[in-house]
DNA sequence: TCTATTTATTAAACCAGTTTAATGAAATTC
DNA sequence: GAATTTCATTAAACTGGTTTAATAAATAGA
């Protein structure tokens, strides 16, 4: 039973909550045990609209990408990748029926905890519900900086910034999810690659 | 002293908090008592570019505007208006030189807090701890709608949207700082608004 | 391995915005 | 209240994207 213990368990998800700050052996160990592992093959989706979020995930591994269909046409707001925490905030948050897909673009390990479990841990310790503030913080910031990125004009200058900070999105990614992340279409993102000389 | 103590607390700054989360008397007043009142004149900088943020604010009255100049021409990221937390948030949480200014539109009033106060107030208590988790939470599902407005199409809808949401901002506001809100140009603007009638 | 499907590129016509510059209106300042 | 500055509108030329459609390349399925 040590060795299924040990399946359910992420190191890097402990890690990660202790990047934020200290928390009591304790308390982390009874914060993890809430978490549950999730396997998702490629494609499979998380949360559909109509759907009620109702946990908030860690991604082990793998890449979520969440996004919404708007008059048949794709609207990418951000992928998670690895070490990352995500969920539909808006549903998560208001207990609302999301519009947004969460779809496994590749093989994907997470770790999920329940909205209730989440809160309870948070009631409990201090110390966890620190945690919960800073990593809303840094959600916050990411948000923030994408929000910059949008603002920068020229989509040129955007579509270079991403390939440098994150060359691996153009490598496990279609280009149509990227050029919409970027707020083009596929036609115009390939007019800049070759306007860019392909680089 | 008792009318001193007055002129620096605000019923809607204790209100704002209770709102997030139930916070026992004694350590509400506590927290309340580490804000203090900054009075600003239209046009007053609250912060410029080189300059560090070490407080966070609370908007009882008035408008500050948030925004960056980037090659001579402004970027409006957003506007702070009566009843709202905020700071220059990538400044206060690195302690790094901010690159944004924030301004008074129009004679303001706002109660700050200084970080180290915040922070000591978040250990000191659970449940303040609470209502910074839980205010956090709301600023990025702010980001978040505003990331979603930015990538929902058409200037036109955006402005249209913004005009029905929020049209004390068409008020209080010249309108190139709304253009930029909204990325576009002033010249940019006024076709819209020309194109609609005017409404 | 071959077929079917999905994805990426290119071309052509188009369009919603930009830039620049001029004019006029409104607000500030003295 | 006159002068100055700031702000909004309009026009004209331009541009970086879109849309549509056709083709080519890559991927997945049988």
């Amino acid at each position: 039973m040590e060795a299924k213990l040990k399946a359910n368990f992420s190191h890097s998800l402990k890690n990660k909550i202790l990047s934020y700050t200290r928390v009591d052996e304790e308390w982390l160990k009874m914060g993890l045990e809430y978490y549950k592992k999730i396997q998702l093959k490629k494609g499979d989706i998380l949360v559909a609209p109509g759907q009620i979020a109702k946990q908030f995930y860690y991604v082990e591994s793998g890449c979520i990408s969440y996004y919404r269909m708007n008059e048949g046409e794709i609207q990418v707001l951000e992928f998670y990748t690895e070490d990352t925490f995500f969920t539909d905030l808006p549903s998560y948050v208001k207990g609302t029926p999301s519009i947004y897909f969460l779809k496994a673009t590749e093989a994907t390990v997470l770790f999920a905890i329940e909205k209730e479990d989440a809160e309870k841990s948070f009631e409990k310790s201090h110390q966890l519900e620190r945690f919960g503030r800073l990593s809303m913080q840094e959600a916050f910031i990411k948000s923030f900086n994408r929000i910059e990125r949008l603002n920068s004009r020229s989509n040129e200058e955007r579509y270079q910034r991403l390939l440098h900070k994150r060359p691996d999105l153009f490598q496990r990614l279609p280009q149509y999810l990227i050029a919409s992340y970027l707020g083009l279409t596929p036609v115009g993102l390939s007019k800049i690659r070759k306007r860019l000389g392909k680089s």
